[in-house]
DNA sequence: CGTATGTTTGACCGTCGTCAATTGTAGTGG
DNA sequence: CCACTACAATTGACGACGGTCAAACATACG
C-alpha cells in the first residue's frame, strides 16, 4: 500500500507526484501522516458524472489527480455560466464554504480521479495544524486571483484574445504537470469554451479557424497542437494599441 | 473610550453598529475583547488616497466603517481593471494572501474610515479562536461568489443589464446598512463604472440617460434616485428571450 | 479665470451575435 | 456492420449592440 507505484498518481500523499502542487506545505512526515488520515480517494468518476450539484450541502473540496472538471452555476432563468475548468493538481469546491451550500455544479468532462478532502474532518486536523488552514486560505486567494483575471479578460479583451488566453492558460497548467505544453486534448466542448469566455460557439469556432490559418495552432476537433507558442502568447497578452 | 458614541460607528467592536455585518461571529464577550486587541483604527483616509498598491507586501485586510473604496489591478500593458467597489460593512484586501503581495491597488473614492486588521496578529489570535479563521474563510468564499457573479454578468449580459445590476447591487448593500435603498450618491465616476462593467464611459452615460427616459431612475450627476425599483430589478435579472 | 477632468450626445463603423445550412462525429440499435 | 439519430463543429450572410472618434458642455481645482 505504501510502495511507490508506476501510475502517475500514488495512493497516498507521500508518494503522490503532485503533492507539492495540490498541497505545497512544508510538512514534516508526521504532519503528512495526519493529513493522510483526512483524504479520501474515491473510485474514478466517469464523463458527465456530477461531483456535486448547486444547492448540495458543502462537505468537501476536491483535488484532481487526473482528468478534468467543469464547474458552472445556473441563473434563475435557467441559463448556465461556466465558472471554471479544473485540471490535475488543482482544487475545486470552495464555493460552498459560506452558506454551507454549493453555488456551482461540478461535472466530469472525462474520466477523472479525485481526492476528496472532507471539510469537517479537515477542520479537526487544522486545529492542530494551523499551517494547513493557512494554506487553504492561500488556495482560496488563488481562486480569487484567477477569477479576477477572468473578469479582466471578459471586460477588456476581444474574442481572439480570450481564446488565446485560455489556450495559453491550459498550456501553462499542463506544463506545470510535466505534460506537453504544445500538444494536448481539450477536455471541453466549443460550447463550454464559449460559455466560459462569454462568446458564442460560432465565434469560438471561427477563432480556431483563424488561428489555424495564421499557423498559430493545428487542431483536429479536440486535439490541439500549438505550433507558434510565442505568437499565441503575444495575442493573449493584448496586441495593444498600435 | 468604551462609552457609546453618537457616531454611526463606535470606537470598538462591542459598540460598532456594523459588527454583525463585518464580523458576524457568535462570540462571547471575552472573545470579542481578544479580537478587539487586534483591530487598529487609523485616521480617515481622504479621497484619492491609496490604502495599498499592487505589489505592496500583504499585511492587513480592511473593514470599511464609512466611505467607499475602489480596487483595481493593472496589466503589464498599463491598462487598469476595476475589480471591486467596497461599501461600509464590507471587507477588502484578501488578494494579497498568496504571495504575501497585493495584486490590486485600493484607493479611497471619498473620505473613508477604516478598521485595519493586521494579518500576522490575526493569525496569533485565530490560533486560540478557530471560529475566527473559519469566519474569514467564509468571507473569502463570499468574495469568490461575488466575483463569479460579476463573471456571469460580463459574460452574458447587455450594457443595460450590467448597469442595472450594479445599481441594484449598490441599493441592496446600502439597505443592508440601514441606508436608503432608493436615494444615494454614487461614489465612483462613470469611467470607473464602465471599467468595472466592461463598457466605455459613453455607453454607461447613454444607459443612464435611457434609464431616465424610461422613468427608472432620476440622476443629477452622481446623485441617484431609483424611481422604479421593481422595473430596474427586472432589467438586472435579464429580460429573457421572449 | 484658465486649465484639466468628467459627462453627455451624435455619427459612424467593426466585432460579434443571430439565424441558417452543411458537414462531421458519436452513440444506438437493428 | 451499417443505418439512424442526436449532437458537435464549421461556415456564410446579415444586422445590432456597443466601441471609436469627435464635439460640446459642465464641473472642479488651483
Amino acid at each position: 500500500m505504501r510502495s511507490p507505484t508506476l501510475n502517475i498518481q500514488a495512493n497516498n500523499c507521500h508518494n503522490c507526484r503532485m503533492s507539492t502542487l495540490c498541497l505545497p506545505l512544508t510538512l514534516d512526515v508526521g504532519s503528512l501522516d495526519r493529513l493522510e488520515t483526512v483524504i479520501e480517494r474515491g473510485r474514478p468518476v466517469h464523463k458527465q458524472q456530477f461531483i456535486f450539484h448547486a444547492g448540495d450541502p458543502f462537505q468537501s473540496v476536491y483535488a484532481i489527480r487526473s482528468g478534468a472538471i467543469k464547474s458552472y452555476c445556473t441563473s434563475e432563468d435557467g441559463s448556465e455560466q461556466v465558472t471554471g475548468f479544473y485540471l490535475p493538481g488543482e482544487i475545486f469546491g470552495w464555493d460552498g464554504i459560506d452558506n454551507n451550500n454549493h453555488k456551482n455544479t461540478a461535472v466530469a468532462l472525462e474520466t477523472t480521479a479525485l481526492c476528496e478532502i472532507p471539510f469537517n474532518r479537515f477542520e479537526e486536523v487544522s486545529r492542530t495544524m494551523p499551517i494547513l488552514q493557512q494554506h487553504f486560505m492561500r488556495l482560496m486567494a488563488k481562486e480569487i486571483t484567477s477569477d479576477q483575471e477572468l473578469i479582466t479578460l471578459l471586460a477588456k479583451s476581444s474574442a481572439e484574445e480570450r481564446v488565446a488566453s485560455l489556450l495559453i492558460s491550459l498550456s501553462n497548467r499542463l506544463k506545470r504537470q510535466h505534460l506537453s505544453a504544445t500538444r494536448f486534448r481539450l477536455p471541453m466542448s466549443r460550447a463550454d469554451i464559449g460559455n466560459y469566455l462569454g462568446l458564442t460557439v460560432e465565434t469560438v469556432s471561427r477563432v480556431f479557424s483563424r488561428f489555424q490559418s495564421f499557423d498559430l495552432i493545428l487542431c483536429d476537433k479536440k486535439e490541439i497542437e500549438i505550433t507558434n507558442l510565442p505568437g499565441l502568447s503575444s495575442l493573449a497578452h493584448k496586441p495593444k494599441i498600435t
